[in-house]
DNA sequence: TTCATTTCCGCAACCGATTGCGGTTTCGAT
DNA sequence: ATCGAAACCGCAATCGGTTGCGGAAATGAA
């Protein structure tokens, strides 16, 4: 029973081969100065014994990992797959290995995970937990001449490429749509508002009832969170008001989601007792009953923009480059769920002529 | 304009106190050697100068990354992601960093990431690919020495800890709550039968339908695929049949959703119509009209036990530890979609003795 | 034959941390 | 004063691969 137990290293093959290590390295890196003859045999060697060559002390040598961190508050829902799926594709094609850790939202666990992460990834894709309000740990990123990517959340004092998502625009939409289809009381349900999204959303939402003449009603405001818990919270706290809203305008996924099922207990038909709108772009939505109207599906692209933009900072060494912002647009999705009454509704007619493609699922899509 | 691009390494430590680096490794480790002011003093200066130990020349040393890697198919729908969550969760619990690679069920995909992970990973946490049917690729792990744990699908020759869910007895009772709804010809949505976890429910499903006295009628049977597109291939395949079904048992998550909406184009009632049960915990089942027939969640608890199970092979050095296969139960998660009419529906009252409790969404739950 | 080029290859340092071994100092005991 | 034992610390090798520098051999030219 022979010991393998060793892998095989140059030093294997040097050995073998009579010649010496440094002979094989550079053999096996076609260097000039090893004759046609040399290389071949090493390379020969280097098979027959299943040569592989150790990445971590070649990191330790040139410094570089050829692996990419990504920090992400979430890994349950669309969204965050989709970006994550988005960073997958991008670096296998450039060769790049993928290290992930999620937050839960914890600012604790996001601190740990990047100081870890520091010293083994050549790139960090970052898209901060709620709870951070200090960033340090990121700003430190930058002393290590760690390239450092925002996606969908960013820290705006914080240099570092930012791929974000053109919220306050596609909230104005998503609200204006809401107006148009004749809704009056539109309640929003959002984050606390030291997330740039939060606050994004929020500005949205302010200028297209604004720029319709809507009163604002804070009282229709809910800053109760992002998640499904505290989304069905902000649901039941505006719809104990005297005055109920008319329509929703829910922040996350998982808000829209928590407003559906709560909204369906009690027995509300979406749509015209109720209208609804997701910033969302879950193709689960189109399965509901009703559909809800939500967005496109920009999380892959997003991703993939993210990790091109870090892995272009890696290899170019353009160290110096400013901070560069991309906005992603997206489209509107209109389904039933936005609709007092589908057949005829002139909220519909009024959409007409920005009526791009008609969806698979029956949805008017409008592209801006 | 002072350069700090030479991060603080032990040397500098020890150049700064004027001894010598082991003193410095030392005292950071609270090596009895070292006098307690000597300690003292470098962990002072350690702060002091932002010293981080640098990963990657300890795993050059000591042979351990502590990072285990993840080969999974496909990150986009909620099962792997559960998975996923549960492998985060446990490894960050246990100060383990996660490489996470997807194959897309490509086989030379799943080849190159294990290969170039094998290098950088304490351990591997695998779900084969569709595609894959050799596994000299995994057989090499154990050469290596890299701990592999299987989870949800598993090549059986490979030596390696499994985690699976039990398909068979799964499948089985799916299909049994089919017949004792009074469904009669169900057919089954499935992908190749290389695949383990296919071939165990078709057991299963094999299974009912004997037990039950049921023709099987090889017709009603689709190996299609478990894909979202190919699930629908497949349906429309049995429903293009002279004698159509009357339920559908759909394998995967998304070749239920593939059925659920393909019917409701057709104008098909769910239930009544057309009995469907999925081979999927997707909480999404819960929201659709009429809510499907599925299963509790156990995606969490699978992954957090594949990396329980790695990270003890990992520590415990216990090598040659027999190959351990954990079979989680499930539970049935009875909804509209497999009853013929929800109230005093007898097939109900067949179950009421496995009745353990009532879940949140009005479902009848059946634990085996 | 002798000297200058090429061609080919090895020595040794380096990346950063760890650790066995051995050396020096200090202090107390005799 | 002398010896021995602690207490404290440094040298150097190691993990595996890379690379500047210089040396040896081979070839050709004079």
């Amino acid at each position: 029973m022979k010991k393998s137990n060793t892998s095989t290293t140059i030093y294997v093959i040097a050995e073998a081969l009579k010649v010496s290590a440094s002979t094989v390295s550079r053999a096996l890196h076609d260097h000039p100065d090893i004759s046609a003859e040399m290389t071949d045999r090493v390379k020969k060697m280097a098979k027959k014994l299943n040569y592989k060559p150790n990445a971590i002390a070649q990191s330790l040598k040139d410094r570089k990992t050829k692996v990419i961190g990504v920090i992400i508050p979430d890994m349950m829902h669309h969204f965050s797959m989709s970006v994550l799926n988005g960073i997958e594709e991008v670096a296998f094609r450039k060769g790049y290995h993928l290290m992930v850790a999620k937050t839960n939202e914890s600012y604790q666990r996001e601190v740990m995970s990047i100081e870890a992460m520091a010293g083994q990834v050549d790139g960090l894709l970052v898209c901060p937990a709620q709870e951070t309000k200090k960033y340090d740990h990121l700003k430190a990123l930058k002393q290590q001449e760690i390239p450092l990517v925002f996606f969908e959340r960013t820290a705006e004092k914080v240099a570092g490429h930012k791929v974000v998502m053109n919220d306050e625009a596609i909230a104005f939409t998503l609200t204006e749509h809401l107006i148009k289809s004749g809704y009056q009381r539109i309640a929003l349900l959002t984050g606390a508002e030291h997330l740039n999204i939060c606050r994004d959303r929020l500005k949205g939402y302010h200028g297209a009832l604004s720029r319709y003449g809507i009163n604002l009603d804070n009282a229709l405001i809910a800053h109760t969170g992002m998640s499904f818990q505290e989304g069905r919270i902000g649901f039941q706290k505006v719809m104990s008001m005297p005055s109920k809203p008319d329509a929703i305008f829910a922040t996350s996924e998982q808000i829209a989601l928590a407003v559906y099922s709560e909204a369906k207990k009690m027995g509300l038909q979406m749509g015209n007792q109720l209208g609804l709108v997701a910033f969302s772009s879950d193709p689960l939505l189109a399965l509901l009953e009703p559909p809800v109207t939500g967005l496109g599906q920009k999380g892959f692209e997003m991703g993939s923009m993210a990790a091109q933009l870090c892995i272009n900072e890696i290899e170019n060494e353009t160290k110096n480059s400013k901070s560069r912002t991309e906005t992603l647009s997206n489209e509107l999705i209109i389904r039933k769920s936005s609709l007092k009454t589908l057949e005829g509704n002139p909220s519909v007619g009024n959409y007409s002529h920005y009526l791009e493609r008609k969806s698979d699922d029956n949805a008017l899509v409008y592209i801006y």
